[in-house]
DNA sequence: GCCGCGCTCATGTCTACACATATGGGCGAG
DNA sequence: CTCGCCCATATGTGTAGACATGAGCGCGGC
């Protein structure tokens, strides 16, 4: 009988409740409904899926809460820039950092180079031997004292922009935050020595501690940057404020 | 028109509903209802309000989308054990992460004292002069070897329990993430070289770089506790994934 | 005595309605 | 033309009732 695979395709035990939402959520996250989007209004979308109104609220203050939406009133409800605080460490832009602590932020490109990944780079960086990169060394200083040096890899095969643009002005980390999404990162955090040219480029005695603060940035599995930012121990601290509430 | 005064004294801009979640959570984060404590049925809770069970419903809800309560048919609503957390993310349980690692765990508590916090705390830890504390100091080790040394204020005040538990076989961020709820955290991390004791309990040479994590634990307001670990350079890094949703 | 059917009750989901509140924009008065 | 009032509108909040679901428990049959 083939009638059998017409009755139920209700694989789904989802309520109308939780399939509303996960469309929703779906524009929002495929970036189909991009921040500032207005969403559809409530009576809108309870004529869409022939419901109450109440059902379609509790689905858009779900949504709120879980800080997808923000709602005016009168005006909408729309979707909101992604927040990132909910982890241990937002990605922390240094620019804002010093200046939020009073100092003056400076900044140095040392070199930058295109180049292919290959064996030299660290296996955490998630270049693939053989990908085009840019690579940058660069210095973060404040009140005109260095405080973190950075090496850094940007996959040009996600971002080709970077290829171009000239990082003499503008700290990569900056440049990365404003012009590319991401979706996910990791962050690894140690304490290390100095070496001999570390040492050199803070202006530290080689062998003095120093926190070491890696990063990978993904899109959508794909690895958009390695970072590793080396900063003088006595200088920096690593400050992160977290709920499980938000 | 004197009905105007019947509707409502506005003092207080709160609506029915955020008074009901007030009232629940504080309940929750008091203590006075703990891990496992079954709270009213809505209809109960409907009755003492005066409202109607949707309202009621809501405010549940919404304590289930924060991890405060755990729903089971039939049976009631429960207070949820504080959820030992997915263990890079936020507070990390050193046992579970070495284990994840496939290295052996070991603990050992060096010193314990009961006394009142006074001038020779640190300022960030939070607690008031005079306050009650537990002060232990203790060793993480991993196969066998010492990795991490550490110090660890707990605030009687609101922990009265721990003054009566034996940390010698438990290590006390264990102990209390499966014990006391909480709220916030602030970590502060930062890399400095070996003092003369540190160097000695962790077995590595004076001046050694180590990673130094302080963490405050707060419980609405009140700080729970504030610990300070100290990871040896060569043997741990700090891992955190995050990303935009969760 | 043991198994299973069915009752009961608490939660889960949803509807239809009602009134409150804030605000953008239109309209009228000056 | 400008300013200010008022109203339409979209969200915010709450009510009363309905049916669905699933798990505990007792009763009755074997």
């Amino acid at each position: 009988m083939t009638v059998s695979a017409k009755t139920v395709p209700p694989a789904e035990p989802t309520t109308l409740h939780q399939r509303i939402r996960a469309d929703l959520e779906g524009k929002i996250l495929s970036g189909e409904w991009k921040p500032g989007h207005r969403i559809p209004f409530e009576h809108e979308l309870m004529a869409q899926y022939g419901c109450a109104r109440m059902t379609v609220n509790k689905v858009i203050a779900g949504l709120v809460a879980a800080g997808l939406i923000e709602r005016r009133r009168r005006a909408g409800s729309f979707v909101i820039q992604p927040r990132i605080q909910s982890a241990v460490l937002e990605i922390p832009d240094l620019a804002n950092e010093i200046a939020a602590r009073g100092e003056t932020y400076g900044y140095r490109l040392l070199s930058r180079r295109l180049r292919v990944a290959g064996g030299a780079d660290p296996a955490e960086s998630g270049m693939a031997a053989g990908e085009g990169v840019v690579e940058l060394r660069c210095l973060h200083l404040s009140n005109g004292r260095p405080f973190a040096v950075e090496d850094r890899l940007i996959a040009l095969a996600v971002v080709p922009e970077a290829a171009s643009v000239d990082f003499s002005q503008t700290a990569p980390g900056s440049w990365l935050l404003g012009h590319v999404p991401w979706t996910a990162a990791e962050h690894r955090i140690s304490a290390l020595a100095a070496g001999a040219r570390e040492a050199r480029d803070l202006d530290v005695s080689k062998g003095a501690p120093c926190l070491c603060l890696e990063r990978r940035t993904f899109r959508a599995e794909q690895t958009i940057t390695y970072a590793r930012q080396l900063f003088r121990g006595d200088a920096y601290n690593l400050v992160a404020h977290f709920s499980p509430k938000g």
